[in-house]
DNA sequence: ATAGAGCTTAGAGTATACTCTAAGGTCAAG
DNA sequence: CTTGACCTTAGAGTATACTCTAAGCTCTAT
């Protein structure tokens, strides 16, 4: 199959794919007469997995990883696979953890304005901004 | 005084300080004879809004926003502040929610595995990744 | 045969927000 | 008078992950 088919039954576009094969990612099995690139079942596995894994938020390096696991799996053992899957949790958490902060101030922040159409002379979120610490705590 | 001082006195480094005023966001109120930045108390407060607001969350176009809506307060009513953070919070709160999606399946894929030196031939994360859909629903 | 869809490449552009570099001028202290 | 800290600029580099462009070749259907 050519590039625009895998592309459909990927659902990766065929610019990304393109974009993976220079990253190393996926590569394709063949080249037909006219140079075009030619991928087979086992190419269109690998790009399921690789979006798969973007999908989960695993980065292209992490991807990689995962692929070289995959590509020899008697040289791995499964703690190479969990340590990325711990980290990537650890991750996202701390990064939920982030927002959820921002949340909070953010509602504060929200909640003492009015919002309404007076003038933006006593506005509050201007002045909680503008103080150093505590405007709203 | 001069831009060492402001960064000490502001938390953003001198760096950023003159990439923000490349973006329009901070200018020095005057030069020196040898065309050093001089900055007074004022520069100092925009600075320090900008990086508290930069901390709560905010794109550097939305604190352009703010800085223009706290620059002729009369000229704005509270909702144009409060339409800003708002939608931020909207912003926030869904990427929450994306992580958190991408939280459970990435311990989905984590519990299954055992983490073991056993060699990855059989790994339940490769496992996972490979598969269309529900190797672990 | 010809239109239109699909393929090729290298390389540039997008988005966000810095961060750093090189080459050089300025200033206060010893 | 020199050393070292600090300042200047334009422009390039970093990070992530695409996304698109231009110019041109190929394939399929009518």
């Amino acid at each position: 199959m050519k590039i625009g088919e895998l592309s459909k039954k990927s659902g990766l576009s065929a610019h990304t794919l393109r974009f993976y094969e220079k990253q190393g990612l996926i590569k394709a099995s063949g080249r037909s007469e006219s140079n075009y690139r030619i991928y087979n079942s086992d190419d269109l596995g690998t790009a399921r997995f690789v979006k798969r894994s973007r999908d989960m938020g695993f980065s292209l390096d992490e991807v990689e990883t995962f692929l070289s696991i995959r590509a020899d799996k008697p040289a791995h053992i499964c703690a190479d696979a969990k340590n990325i899957t711990e980290l990537k949790i650890t991750e996202v958490e701390q990064k939920i953890a982030e927002l959820q902060q921002m949340l909070v101030a953010l509602h504060k922040l929200s909640d003492a304005c009015c919002g309404g159409k007076e003038s933006a002379e006593l506005c509050s979120i201007i002045d909680a901004l503008e103080e150093n610490e505590g405007a709203l705590a």
